[in-house]
RNA sequence: GGGCUUGUGGCUUAGCUUGGACAUAGCGCCGGGCUUCUAACCCGGAUGUCGGGGGUUCAAAUCCCCCCAGGCCCGCCA
């Protein structure tokens, strides 16, 4: 509903104004909207701007579009402020209950989004699920938002990283451990081999060489590779669930090398005017700003990173109508420097969601050195916590249903944490945070939907009704009809964070709501508005929870 | 050294793209509230040079410049 009150506004004022940019804003707690646009107009008209703020209201008062939807216009000095009336309330409460609210128009632009995409070399750590549940929150945005989405994770699974991890299991004493997953067994390796090549660099050169093999194709280095890599996947599709994060495609790097895609995307490469072809063929990008070589391919003929992703992302390019990639800080460099290529070979470019990195309070994480948690004992530990919480909370509950309740308390706890963050601030992992389920966390807004739920459940059937009339019950229901703008903004913004904020401010006016005022007590139309208002948060809750990947349940 | 980015009460954080009405919320602290729809809750209070300095503007947390501090990057790694 605000989504269509706003354009009306803009159009009005637009109309009224004469100008493009009308400064419309939310009118925070002065209104529903409000527009400074009486400030520019003052320098134009050369007038006060208190004075061309009421001539506007007086104009706007007239309109009818705006007496349509029952908006009232009023000036406060140079601000002009709207407030929606009951016609919008009324439409807005209706909206909010309806099944899968929030979800826009379907679209028919076909959307690859990109995500996680870790190395196959150890298990996913807590900064790799920064980028997983971020990526994931989006995609379930995107689909909300109506589009055709495929997401995809890019398998690595020709790097150096892999090549250690093959010469380790062929070298070293390597036997899988007892219990030991398959992704923790394989950074075991890893590291390792790692330690083997500080100690003789003559190692190096039979990595080199398991490199130059798996690129030429050799049967026998390439089933090692996809064996290997395959068991870390098994061991990431493990925790991927237990996030709640899903793909509907891998992709394997080296298919674009076996298909003959990279070697094209190579000669491509080296007609650009930018080419650099020596020992190595790289791109010499520096009219675009760009100070270091971008390389395509070593002076021993093997490609680098660089041109297989760009081989994916040529055939992203054609076979998508956008392409949008999640990937850390780390990655914004060659980020910029794919784009730019793609452009120079008239593809279309991905739009890149850059994240900041997750530290420990020791320092950066890393596989190779051993330094990280891993996403698999954070799980473990926050579903440790959360079960001993609802035991306290509901000692009454079969330990079954505990078990469940705290399993989507912990993976609410775990994502909400992460993706209330704005992706640009880096962040310092802190078991403390991690483990709170109280306020601004994910099991506080479960619980609002709890709550929503208990009451309706208690209510049985009841007459919906639409006219509000409490302050506090318009305020609620303003609130909720928010949410498809919410849906939009994450989308056109590409900025996961802004839902969590928004159902994080749902469930605090819910709370409050639910608090002061009695629903079940209450009697008649009283009792059958605020029930009606209460199935609305209960549905908004639902349904931003669920696009955050939480479970929505309904009770804990 | 160069580039990108972040800096908001003791701690964490929203707002910054699109400059405007007393800067958002949480933790912690102080004081209240469970015979009342689940207290994973609610209400009140104290706490801010919006890193520092300049500039643009009628108006700057928000835009521009300089400086300081942290993170990331600058590889024939991915």
């Amino acid at each position: 509903m605000l989504r269509e009150a706003r354009e009306v506004v803009e159009r009005a004022l637009k109309e009224k104004t004469g100008l493009s940019d009308v400064a419309l804003a939310d009118g925070g707690e002065h209104a529903d909207l409000a527009t400074t646009v009486a400030f520019a107009l003052a320098i134009i008209r050369k007038q006060p701007p208190v004075k061309i703020a009421a001539e506007i209201t007086q104009a706007l008062a007239a309109d009818p579009a705006l007496k349509a939807l029952d908006i009232a216009v009023e000036t406060k000095g140079p601000y002009i402020n709207f407030r929606f009336g009951s016609a919008y309330v009324r439409g807005s409460l209706k909206a909010a209950v309806q099944p899968g609210y929030g979800s826009l128009p379907k679209r028919q632009e076909r959307v690859v989004l990109e995500h996680t995409s870790a190395n196959p070399n150890g298990p996913l750590h807590v900064g790799h699920i920064r980028n997983s549940i971020i990526g994931d929150t989006l995609a379930r945005a995107f689909r909300k938002a109506g589009y055709r989405l495929e997401v995809q994770y890019y398998v690595n699974d020709m790097g150096r990283q892999i090549a250690i991890v093959v010469w380790g299991f062929t070298n070293l004493d390597s036997g899988q451990q007892p219990g030991e997953k398959e992704d923790a067994h394989i950074a075991r390796v890893y590291i390792a081999a790692n330690r083997e090549i500080e100690k003789d660099e003559g190692i190096t050169q039979q990595v080199d060489k398991l490199m130059q093999l798996v690129e030429g194709g050799d049967a026998a280095t390439v089933k090692k590779f996809r064996k290997e890599v395959a068991r870390c996947l098994d061991g990431f599709a493990v925790t991927l669930k237990d996030l709640n994060v899903a793909h509907d495609r891998f992709v394997w790097e080296s298919d674009f090398v076996r298909n003959g895609d990279t070697a094209r995307i190579i000669g491509l490469v080296k007609k650009l005017p930018q080419a650099r072809e020596e020992e190595t063929l790289a791109l010499d990008l520096s009219e675009f700003g760009f100070t270091n070589k971008y390389v395509i391919r070593r002076s021993d003929g093997t490609s680098v990173y660089a041109a297989r992703d760009l081989a994916y992302h040529a055939w992203k390019s054609r076979n998508f109508d956008r392409a949008i990639d999640v990937l850390g800080a780390d990655h914004k460099l060659i980020g910029a420097q794919l784009i730019c290529t793609l452009k120079l070979l008239g593809e279309k470019p991905p739009e890149i969601v850059h994240f900041e990195f997750v530290s420990l309070p020791e320092g950066s994480m890393s596989t190779r050195a051993g330094k990280f948690v891993s996403a698999d004992d954070l799980i473990a530990e926050v579903t440790k916590q959360a079960f001993d919480e609802v035991t306290v909370r509901r000692p009454e509950l079969p330990e079954d249903q505990r078990r469940t309740i705290a399993k989507s308390v912990a993976l609410a706890a775990i994502r909400y944490d992460i993706v209330k963050v704005s992706p640009e601030k880096s962040t310092v992992f802190d078991w403390k945070e991690a483990l709170d389920f109280e306020r601004q966390s994910g099991p506080y807004i479960q619980y609002a939907h709890a709550r929503a739920c208990s009451i309706l459940e208690k209510a049985g059937e009841f007459p919906e009704c639409y006219d509000l009339a409490d302050e506090s019950e318009i305020t609620l229901a303003k609130q909720l009809a928010r949410f498809p703008a919410v849906i939009q903004n994450v989308v056109s913004d590409l900025r996961p964070h802004l839902l969590a904020i928004y159902a994080r401010e749902v469930a605090d006016t819910f709370n409050s709501f639910y608090h002061f005022e009695p629903v079940l007590k209450s009697e008649g139309k009283v009792r059958d508005r605020r029930l009606t208002l209460v199935k609305a948060v209960q549905n908004t809750l639902k349904e931003a929870l669920e696009t955050l990947g939480i479970d929505a349940v309904r009770t804990m």
